[in-house]
DNA sequence: ACGGGTAGGACG
DNA sequence: TCGTCCTAC
């Protein structure tokens, strides 16, 4: 829902980047004969040719639509190329596509604050590069301006359609006497031209973009133009330019509240908003809401750009629609497993390469039966605590599944299980997720805290093991079997480290399990997230090439060393990729998260001998994962980060010693 | 019985 | 908090 937030006095230059037909563009730079044609990215090509999810501008003119099936997208335009989604696991797989948003997100990234809004999606905040460059090497001082950047539309320029088009934005761009705020939109719209022509070299891929005072208008405004162009919003064309704007094409009101405008307020438009006062929206829609609309009626928003470069949760899901719904147990936990493997891998990736750990798994699934003939009830969503391996995934899922069935099932579920009648339940969709995904904390003082005063940090293993163990209490969803087997994910590309994988005994289908399981799997954790830590940005040797010099003779041989030096950067990511002995040396220098509790900070001191460094080790494969269900949760947060690694770097030496000695700073601020 | 698969955010 | 609902691409 849209909250209100008050516009920040200080201009802000915000740019809004869409990819073009973003999964189209990924396909065709995997084929690039393919390019300049109609062509349509496609899933599931079995029911009346698929589902389209991205269709090529070559093909849109020919009235090509998104959610049209293939076949019909072949009726209105026989010679369109249709290309398939990655197929893994027996569903669609989209990772090829997250991972080349990752890419131009990498480039984006570099100029100013920066949000990945969706996989195609990011916001800009230029304003520091913005002032930058006015200051010190404003437009009006340029004697060239870019192509790219005078092709920019420019909201409320006279003559939008003249022949002196460019001749009219450059004369907008160079104004000497403009507005402070135009200035520095001008300087956002050559850094975002830049910007876009940098993400072409790198990518080969073209992207449009607004450029504005906020977030919603920058938004607006990427997608006027469309593709490979940018759109700019001087404050004085706002009112124009929303006054006539279609209600509904606004982000947040595509929906029910956008419904409720025009069927209820007779609002079509963004100006008929207008008449409306702000206690009079806020008495229809609540405080907030009204607020919002109030404001945005004005242009009005004053939303951040999140410096959010990672997803905050990773889910994996396919629908079974109709005849193809799921209705047994066995042919549910089939999916599951395929889900919860492809989760399981996501997740060790993010770990991986961002060093961060999710903490809470949510099964959600759709489903009709006997109930929902008279109640509309809903398949209740199901969460519990996270243990990483794919095995424990796919095992915590499947009871998360059972737990909502019984409850959607309701009454009636318990009376006839096990009868000879089975219930006529159908799942139509499945999705697992991982969510409450936060860096690993990176100091270790929590952990001296605990155990503080009667554990000294150099002790030996043996006491901190039986420190453990004395208070576990298990209480992991499953049963906690003596988890001696080693789980590591599956990461067939690093082949230097985490190829090991050990797969989980198939948990058997036990009907009956353990009814008073979920009130055990709450996980009532509240652990202050840490801060996100971003990936180092690896860009060594990257093409650099300003505005002017970009052009068009060049950019064929600028896009082949852009490629090849992609290639380079692949390569040395893989070599990146550390061992974990390395990881944690390389974090020990960071920096240890708040917290709040104390009384502990003698402690701290009393390990801070040679220093500051002391050696601590322990037999991994004896700990279960139960006790730290356990402990204190600052102490839960820390360990987890400790042993789950450990527990990886114990695979890679299997056969080898259990016992990992790992050196850490005990410095803390 | 469908755009499917994902995401994010607000609310109670 | 968790679970639900809404929204968007």
């Amino acid at each position: 829902m849209p909250v209100a937030r008050p516009e920040s006095s200080h201009p802000r230059i915000i740019a809004h980047v869409d990819m073009d037909c973003f999964y189209v563009q990924v396909e065709q730079r995997k084929k690039p004969e393919l390019r300049g044609l109609p062509s349509a990215v496609v899933q599931y090509n079995e029911w009346k040719g698929g589902g389209l999810i991205a269709v090529s501008y070559e093909a849109r003119g020919f009235g090509v639509k998104r959610s049209m099936r293939g076949d019909e997208a072949k009726q209105v335009c026989p010679q369109i190329h249709l290309v398939q989604v990655p197929v893994a696991r027996g569903k669609a797989d989209l990772s090829t596509y997250r991972n080349a948003g990752s890419e131009v997100v990498s480039i984006l990234a570099r100029k100013g604050r920066c949000e990945r809004a969706s996989i195609d999606e990011v916001y800009l905040d230029l304003t520091d590069a913005a002032e930058a460059m006015l200051r010190e090497n404003p437009p009006e001082s340029l004697e060239a301006v870019h192509e790219e950047v005078l092709k920019s539309h420019v909201l409320g320029l006279a003559n939008e359609d003249e022949i002196d088009k460019k001749e009219n934005v450059k004369r907008w761009m160079c104004n000497s006497d403009a507005d402070h705020r135009d200035k520095l939109l001008a300087c956002g719209a050559i850094i975002t031209a830049e910007l876009r022509m940098q993400v072409l070299m790198e990518t080969e891929f073209t992207c449009s973009a607004g450029v504005a005072h906020n977030k919603m208008l920058a938004k607006l405004a990427s997608a006027m133009n469309k593709p490979a162009q940018q759109t700019v919003v001087p404050s004085s064309s706002v009112n124009g330019l929303l006054y006539s704007f279609p209600i509904k094409k606004m982000k947040q009101l595509g929906g029910k509240l956008g419904t409720s405008l025009q069927g209820d307020l007779g609002v079509n438009t963004v100006g008929d908003l207008l008449q409306f006062s702000e206690e009079k929206l806020q008495d229809l829609y609540g405080v907030k809401t009204g607020t919002w609309l109030w404001n945005i009626a004005r242009g009005i928003s004053g939303e951040e750009v999140q410096g959010r470069l990672l997803p905050k949760s990773h889910g994996s899901g396919k629908s079974f629609p109709g005849p193809r719904a799921l209705k047994t147990a066995a042919t549910v936990q089939h999916w599951l497993n395929q889900l919860c493997d492809e989760l399981s891998e996501r997740i060790c990736r993010d770990l991986e390469e961002n060093k961060r750990t999710a903490h809470t798994l949510t099964l959600h699934a759709t489903a009709y039966g006997p109930s929902e003939r008279d109640s509309h009830k809903k398949f209740p969503s199901k969460s519990c605590p996270l243990r990483y391996g794919t095995g424990k995934i796919q095992e915590d899922a499947f009871n998360l599944f059972q737990a909502g069935l019984r409850e959607y099932l309701g009454s009636y579920g318990a009376k006839t299980q096990g009868s000879q009648h089975p219930e006529r339940w159908a799942i139509t969709g499945l999705s697992v997720s991982a969510s409450k995904i936060m860096a690993i904390p990176s100091g270790t003082c929590s952990i001296m805290k605990y155990f503080g005063g009667e554990q000294r940090c150099d002790a030996p293993a043996r006491q901190v093991e039986a420190n453990f163990i004395q208070e576990a209490v298990p209480t992991s969803p499953s049963d906690s079997k003596n988890c001696t087997e080693l789980e590591c994910c599956e990461r067939v590309e690093l082949t230097d480290n985490y190829s090991d994988y050990i797969e989980d005994n198939k948990v058997p289908m036990e009907e009956d399990k353990n009814l008073s399981l979920l009130g055990h799997e709450v996980d009532s954790s509240t652990k202050e997230a840490s801060q996100p830590h971003f990936p180092s940005e690896s860009c060594s040797g990257k093409t650099k090439v300003s505005a002017q010099e970009f052009p068009s003779e060049d950019v064929r041989h600028q896009l082949s060393t852009a490629r090849s030096k992609r290639k380079e950067q692949k390569n040395s990511a893989l070599k990146d990729q550390g061992t974990i002995l390395r990881f944690f040396k390389s974090n020990d220098q960071a920096q240890e998260p708040t917290r709040s509790q104390g009384d502990g900070s003698n402690s701290c001191n009393a390990i801070q001998n040679g220093g500051g460094r002391a050696a601590w080790s322990y037999k991994v494969d004896e700990i279960d994962e139960s006790v730290i269900a356990e402990l204190p949760e600052e102490i839960q947060a820390e360990l987890e980060s400790w042993i789950r690694p450990q527990k990886r770097a114990n695979t890679v030496k299997r056969g080898g010693a259990t016992t990992i000695a790992h050196y850490f700073s005990a410095n803390q601020k």
